[in-house]
DNA sequence: ACACTTAGTGTATCAAAAACACGTAAAGGA
DNA sequence: TCCTTTACGTGTTTTTGATACACTAAGTGT
C-alpha cells in the first residue's frame, strides 16, 4: 500500500533489548537477519511503527512477533536518529529495553529472522546497525536504574531466594556485595513478603523463599519511600 | 516536494523545553503558535525532522529558528508516540530539553509563532497538544538529573556566587538547603575556581566570585569521582 | 556613626554504610 | 550412621557522611 506524504519523512522503528538473568550471568536476546540489509548479522529485536498505533503498542508488538515474549517489564530507553545508522535511508529508531525471567520461557525465532539466542552482555557478536551502542546504552540504564527501583525483581521467578536477589544484583553491578549488610537493607524495606516455603531439590541447607510485594511498594512509593540498594 | 513511501509512516519532529532562571523562578520559554492546529495556543518550540539530518542536529535548528538560542546544554528527553497526540495525524516528537541562562539572550519570536515569552513552571498556561505531559517530564528529569550532575551551571551566567548558585539549587529541588553545609559540600568537590573578582554593584558586602571548572570535573569524573548535591 | 543587608565560617550530634565470623541445616557419600 | 560438603542465617563495632545550628565581617546608604 504505496503513500504519498507532501514531505519527506525519516522511517521509524523500534528496537528491544531484551535481558535475561542466567545463574551466574546477564543474557541479551539477539536475532539473527534473515533478510537485508546485515543479512546473516546478530541485531536487536525490532520492527517498523505503523501509523496509527502508539510506539510503544508497536515496541510491545514487535516483542512478541519476534520471540513470543508478553506481559514483561519494557521502557523506553532513548531514540537513536542519526541519518546513516542505516544503509538505505534515513531511519529512527526509538530503542527499550526489557527484563524477562529467562528461565520458563521458550524463545522461538519468527518470520524476518533466521534464529534466536541469548547472549552474555559481555560476550556478544559484532551487531547490525548501531546495536552495539544501544546494548551499551542499555546496560547502562538498566545498571543505573536498578540502585533506585525496584526492576530486578522481574529478571527472577515469582519466588525466589534472598541468595538469589543478592546475586543478581551483583551480576548487573558487577560487584560484591556484603551478604549481612544486603540482607538487613532489602528486608528493612518491608518490601517482600517471607513466604513458608523453601528451596526445593538442593544438596544442601535449603533457603527461605521470597516474592516481592508490588502493591505494598506502590503504596510505600506514594508516601515517599524510595528504594535504595 | 511530495514524495511516495512502499509503506505509510508516521511524521517525526523534535520538541525542545527551555529551562531558563529567574531571580527567584525557574522558567519556561513557549511560544504562541501562529497557525493551525491549536492556533493562538501556546506550546513548546519544535518542529519537524527533515531526512539526512540527525534528530539532535533537528533539535538544534529548531531551537536556533524559533528562538535565537544556540550554544546551549541540550539534552533528549523521551520520545511521545502517541497515535492521537496530534490531531492531523500520527505525530511522533521527539523532545529534548535545554538549559540556558536567561539573563543576555533575548529571545526572538519566529515565522511560526506569534510571539515567544517566559513562564514560571508553575504558571503556565494550557499548551497545544501533550506538551504538558512534555514538560512536567522535563521539569521532572531535571530535578531528578541536577542531583547527580552538574548542569545546574548551564542556568547560570559563567561567573557566579555561591549564594546563587545554592538558590538555583534550592529553587530547582523546592526545598531550603542549609548555607554552611552546601558551601562545604561544593567546595570540597574541587570542581570550582575561586576567581579573584567579587561580585558589583550591590548594596551590602560583595560576594567572591567563581565558575565551574568543566574541564576538572570530566578528569574527576573519569576517576569515578561522582557528582552529588 | 549607625542601621541594614548579605557574606563567610566551625563544631557537635546523629544516622547510615561498611566491615567482619561463626554456628546451623540439609544432602551425599563413605 | 557418621563424616564431609555446601550454602543458610544471624549482630555488633567502626567509620563515614549528613544534619543542625549562630555569630562576626564587610560593604552601602542615610
Amino acid at each position: 500500500m504505496p503513500v504519498k506524504y507532501k514531505y519527506p519523512r525519516p522511517a521509524l522503528t523500534v528496537d528491544c533489548v531484551i535481558f535475561g538473568l542466567d545463574d551466574d550471568e546477564l543474557k541479551v536476546l539477539l536475532i539473527e537477519r534473515g533478510i537485508e540489509p546485515f543479512e546473516g548479522k546478530w541485531a536487536i529485536p525490532g520492527g517498523f511503527v505503523v501509523p496509527g498505533e502508539s510506539v510503544d503498542a508497536a515496541a510491545r508488538r514487535e516483542l512478541l512477533e519476534e520471540t513470543g515474549l508478553k506481559n514483561v517489564f519494557l521502557e523506553q530507553l532513548y531514540t537513536f536518529g542519526d541519518p546513516d545508522r542505516d544503509p538505505r535511508e534515513h531511519v529512527v529508531s526509538v530503542a527499550y529495553y526489557a527484563l524477562t525471567n529467562l528461565a520458563g520461557h521458550e524463545i522461538k525465532a519468527d518470520t524476518d529472522a533466521r534464529s534466536a539466542a541469548w547472549f552474555s552482555v559481555h560476550d556478544v557478536p559484532e551487531l547490525a546497525f548501531d546495536h552495539d551502542k544501544i546494548l551499551e546504552m542499555a546496560l547502562r540504564r538498566l545498571q543505573g536504574k536498578v540502585r533506585y527501583q525496584p526492576i530486578g525483581f522481574e529478571l527472577l521467578p515469582p519466588k525466589f531466594t534472598l541468595t538469589q536477589l543478592q546475586k543478581l544484583y551483583e551480576i548487573i553491578l558487577e560487584k560484591p556485595i556484603d551478604k549481612r549488610n544486603f540482607r538487613k537493607k532489602i528486608l528493612s524495606m518491608e518490601v517482600l513478603i517471607e513466604l513458608d516455603e523453601i528451596q526445593q531439590g538442593v544438596a544442601h541447607r535449603a533457603a527461605r523463599l521470597y516474592s516481592f510485594n508490588e502493591k505494598e511498594y506502590r503504596q510505600k512509593e506514594k508516601k515517599g519511600f524510595s528504594f535504595e540498594l
